[in-house]
DNA sequence: TGTACATCAGTGAACGCGCGTTCACTGATGTAC
DNA sequence: TGTACATCAGTGAACGCGCGTTCACTGATGTAC
């Protein structure tokens, strides 16, 4: 360790400028969003040269696509803590409070994090199959995981139909998804965050009645 | 009308200039949505200079703020046309048919035009209350409008109680929207369209058991 | 323990790009008389 | 019907900006001997 001159950190190398790098694009998308991760930015507020961040990452759109990666796990980690703290109970009680957990977790982290929820499903143009579906939290088990076996005990406890559960985590995921942009992103950017969050307990209601009826 | 030398067109005024930019600015937002509403690029379309365009439009947010809208209307206008098809029936057959229609039209656009979808629910940033909900189709109404008669029907009809009725609509939209955004945008984009389209229905057979429950 | 040297992780300068926008201008139009 | 002239709707050139990315480079690190 010798002392570097002119530089604000203490030395020549930065130590773990990937991981720097990650953070302000993190910082950069709750700001703004997927477009406002920016490498140069990113490498400014790192305090580095804009060309350093080609040693950590192919380009721009691999930085960016960490992000979306990170965003995603932060989105699949709040689900997993709701989840996870549902009380024991009857088998179609706790299924009905899963659904609940999936459906409150995924809106409220939309609603805290609108710039991070957005990076999460941005979609890099080259890519053939998305991750969104695929990360998971400290569970192990994504967002969509945990619905389907929410799901199944839906069907298993004889309080959904059989033949309507074939495809029915898209139906519920569209439902908040759809809300939940409606709110950060849309027509009902104006709802204050309370009736949002009141609104985003009937959109599960109906999801949950619509499953049931 | 005399000949214009080097102008590609046979008059140094335009005539419609308007018209043409805005023209281009929706083909533009067809194919690459919002971002790819590029001034530059719309007056190259036409033929014209860069800043032929500020005689017409303020600035490029003007431009895509008359595309969002005008995109909005075709929303509205295919709504319309499904809805105003409905046959004759029974109040809530015909209320059930309405609420379809709307969901039918409305994902179909977005899943016919992705580009031009996204464009219409473009926020300008400046803007305090949106568009979105108010632009509507030859009938005058605003598919907002025709959800809200389709659910006060369901009300009237007494398949919905009414206690479900205040913002229904927004958990409609809410499905339908998200649906349609992953699909075009998100991690359904590998949805076949005629299996998005099944799964459309079911999205509102969804919405439909939840209300009448 | 000391030193040569390959490798790694940064720097500084520059590139081309395309954008939105502004300036001073000119050709065409239409209206008053 | 003809002409002067204000107004309108374009042009051409240029601006500054910030971006992603590449080049040749240098300082720091760690390993072989």
């Amino acid at each position: 360790m010798t002392t570097a001159g002119a530089l604000s950190r203490p030395n020549y190398h930065h130590g773990d400028l990937r991981h720097a790098l990650l953070a302000a694009g993190m910082e950069l998308a709750r700001e703004g969003g997927p477009d406002a991760v920016v490498l140069r930015e990113a490498t400014r507020r790192v305090g580095v040269s804009p060309n350093a961040a080609y040693r950590h990452f192919a380009d721009r759109d691999a930085l960016l696509s960490a992000v979306s990666d990170e965003a995603l796990a932060m989105l699949a980690t709040r689900i997993d803590a709701l989840f996870d703290g549902i009380p024991a109970g009857t088998k179609e009680a706790v299924a009905r409070a899963q659904l609940r957990a999936v459906g409150t977790g995924y809106v409220a982290f939309a609603l805290d994090e609108p710039g991070l929820f957005r990076a999460a499903f941005f979609v890099p143009t080259n890519l053939e199959t998305s991750s969104a579906a695929s990360k998971s939290g400290p569970s192990g088990r994504s967002p969509l995981e945990l619905l389907s076996v929410a799901l199944d005990e839906f069907v298993a406890s004889g309080i959904m139909p059989a033949a309507r559960r074939p495809q029915a985590e898209f139906l519920a995921w569209s439902s908040v998804h759809g809300f939940a942009l409606l709110c950060i992103d849309g027509p009902l950017r104006a709802l204050p965050r309370d009736q949002a969050d009141a609104v985003t307990q009937r959109v599960i209601d109906m999801v949950e009645a619509g499953f049931t009826a």
